[in-house]
DNA sequence: TCGCGTTATCTCACTACTGAAATAAATAGC
DNA sequence: GCTATTTATTTCAGTAGTGAGATAACGCGA
């Protein structure tokens, strides 16, 4: 049963897309086992980090709020902010205005952990990412900014 | 319990670093929304996608050459490739020169499969990229690759 | 040839999450 | 003010994948 390999797409804006994707991913990958180890250490998941994070530099949010931000589907969200909680790092307040929504907030365990993983957290960031001098690395910042924001606004095409 | 917010570090270059982390992940997910809409429109996981991808642009691969490039680990490239293997997209082969290792090869069925959607495939990434023009592309490739290697390289380093 | 560290794959118990449906409250139009 | 639509969260069954350990084979040096 011989495959013989197929030659990828010659034309050059499919191949350099193509090409994108992939070092995309491989970079994001990279920088995530460094991230990922500094989180893990502390018996976190990225999910729960980014949730502890997300409510240390932002205050209180709104669940629907913290999705958005942290890229997790609705119900992983319930669930995370129930495991944060039964852990006594977050709490469930109750929105004046709106009945149907939930602020999580950050208890004063909470506070007191991602403070003092936080640091460490950005220092290892700051080192996966040191390949790139500054200047690159805010180049990287502009590209990548427009390539999320018009991907997220392209409508996804069914086939 | 209050939790005022947190200023984010302010020295450049964890700053930028973070910021630099942030937009890759949502470049990347954006990105994958896209990609993801017609891999799971025929049946597939990323996963297994990644794996006929593989296999139809290079040929026959050893197992361990497969997780290097798709990005899973050992136990799920086993798992992946079994169940390519009992849909009858994908088989095993003995490798002649070392009894341990096993090729995974395309069938004429997976061929076929992975044949009819690539192209699609290869032209909604495109399209989610599009955002970015192709030198811009060029240039975030470049960024990224280095990026990407430097990161892997790096040591990872435990708190 | 023997032993030993290494490498390739597999097994399997476990888990972090997804996605679809349910509930409930807010809002818009009539 | 009533109905229909939309929005916010929760529930829960299901799943794709992990990771640690097991097994087997390789290959190097003594």
């Amino acid at each position: 049963m011989e495959s013989p390999p197929v030659r990828p797409p010659a034309d050059p804006p499919t191949a350099t897309a193509l090409k994108l994707f992939v070092v995309l991913n491989r970079a994001l990958a990279a920088v995530q086992a460094h991230a990922l180890a500094d989180i893990e250490s502390q018996g976190l998941t990225e999910g729960e980090f980014a949730i502890l994070e997300a409510l240390y530099h932002k205050g209180p949010l709104l669940l629907g709020d913290l999705q958005r931000r942290i890229l997790v589907s609705s119900g992983g969200t319930t669930f995370l902010v129930d495991r944060l909680e039964k852990r006594g790092l977050v709490e469930r307040q109750l929105c004046p205005s709106d009945r149907r929504a939930r602020y999580a907030v950050l208890t004063a365990e909470g506070t007191a952990l991602i403070g003092h993983i936080f640091p460490a957290h950005a220092e290892s960031i700051r080192r996966a990412m040191s390949g790139l001098g500054l200047a690159d690395q805010r180049a990287a910042i502009t590209l990548l900014k427009t390539l999320g924001t018009e991907a997220e606004a392209l409508p996804i095409e069914a086939l």
